[in-house]
DNA sequence: ACCTGAACACCGTTCAAGT
DNA sequence: ACCTGAACACCGTTCAAGT
């Protein structure tokens, strides 16, 4: 029973850019750790071994995912404030851009990238703590700051965003349960805060309530906090 | 042919405790991602389903090695200096403890650590934090980007270990040539960033000699823009 | 009750052999 | 030259069957 010639697209050729925005695609799916060589090779109705005519290995391949992911982060430019404000806008820019997709952010945890986007927002976040008046080595050493800071970011809001996802997905249902297991299963960290003994641990059980809310606020925070920090080391 | 009686110890009862010093141990040697269910098993001359009577699954037993590897860290105590220097000296014992035991600290990055030994440290943390005046909200944020700071300055400490190591292990040994490519990988970055284009990189390209330097002084300079910043949090 | 052999359903990567 | 079937040496986890 052959399929209809039309039935799906005819079997391009394997190419290093459709390997990678098949990656892409499927990390954004099942996430990153579900995504192998075979399956992404299955996606692309080929054998894995193909793959590596142009990829050196997985890690390669994430790492062309991840820099993929931010292809289309834009630059802000003139007309969106001084250094500062650009900063915080292209930073939280390659944060949306990382958390749209799954959690490819892990990547950044595991490697450093080097991708051609990855380079080019790198650039942009020296020039512009350079303008901000901060020493080399501080712009140096904040630009890491910085890339943890995206990355982490990225994966906690991906996190929130599937478990909203499947809360909804499953919404009405009669898989209700599971969709509040996947929710408690993001409020796991709360419930163990706040089940704490309060004689041994005081401070967690009083702060529990803020230990693991802040949602979006908690992100800009942090930013500000750390770039208020870059100019406490400006004047010596 | 049987081996003597006592040529190696008695096959020992299997604990939780010796399964989760056992992976410990392995991760030092070998590495987060080479320690398998089945490497620890091997390690304690059993089948890996014998591991799963004492433990959900691999996450968890990270999770727990994770937690010991930094149960011998002892907090500060009053004559260590005020709130500031305190902190400071408790956050650096934490990323000297978990440095010392190969990559575990990936287990942080991956996941919210909640075992008894990280919520004594955490309890002490913000405890600290409060001493300092911090918002109670900031507090809270506070203790999550040094939990981050923690895991991240580990990683990068243990990897500069790890190369150094294996740099001295075959120091004069006909290998010499695949140690100084080993020292060459944790070197990878710094020929990244050298050889990217002045014209299209400027900024990198200026400053790449700072982009991977630093050692110790990078990661106390972080600590010292994180704190700061919250100082800066302060009064609003 | 505690333990585990054997099986299930997968992995990443290599390489000889195909077209 | 480009591609890939088949194999190698592994995985995490489960469960029926042992003691």
């Amino acid at each position: 029973m052959p399929a209809t010639p039309r039935a799906r697209p005819e079997k391009s050729t394997l190419s290093l850019e459709a390997i990678v925005a098949t990656t892409l695609d499927l990390v954004s799916e099942v996430g990153y750790e579900a995504v192998s060589m075979r399956r992404v090779a299955k996606a692309l109705e080929t054998g894995p071994a193909s793959l590596y005519v142009y990829v050196q290995d997985r890690r390669e391949l994430m790492a062309l995912a991840h820099d993929l992911a931010i292809a289309r982060v834009v630059l802000p430019d003139d007309s969106d404030g001084d250094w500062r404000e650009r900063l915080e806008l292209l930073v939280d820019r390659v944060v949306v851009a990382l958390s749209r997709r799954g959690d490819i952010a892990s990547v950044g945890l595991v490697d450093v990238p080097t991708g051609p986007h990855t380079l080019r927002v790198t650039e942009e976040v020296l020039r512009l703590l350079r303008l901000g008046g901060i020493d080399d080595a501080a712009c140096a050493w904040a630009a890491d700051l910085l890339a943890q800071y995206i990355s982490s970011s990225a994966l906690e809001i991906a996190a929130r965003l599937r478990a909203q996802r499947e809360l909804e997905r499953s919404a009405g249902s009669e898989r209700a349960t599971e969709a509040a297991m996947t929710a408690a299963f993001s409020a796991r960290l709360d419930t163990v805060y706040r089940s704490v003994s309060p004689e041994e641990h005081p401070t967690i059980h009083a702060l529990a309530p803020l230990l693991t809310g802040g949602g979006g606020d908690r992100a800009s925070w942090k930013l500000r906090v750390i770039i208020d920090g870059l100019l406490a080391q400006r004047s010596p």
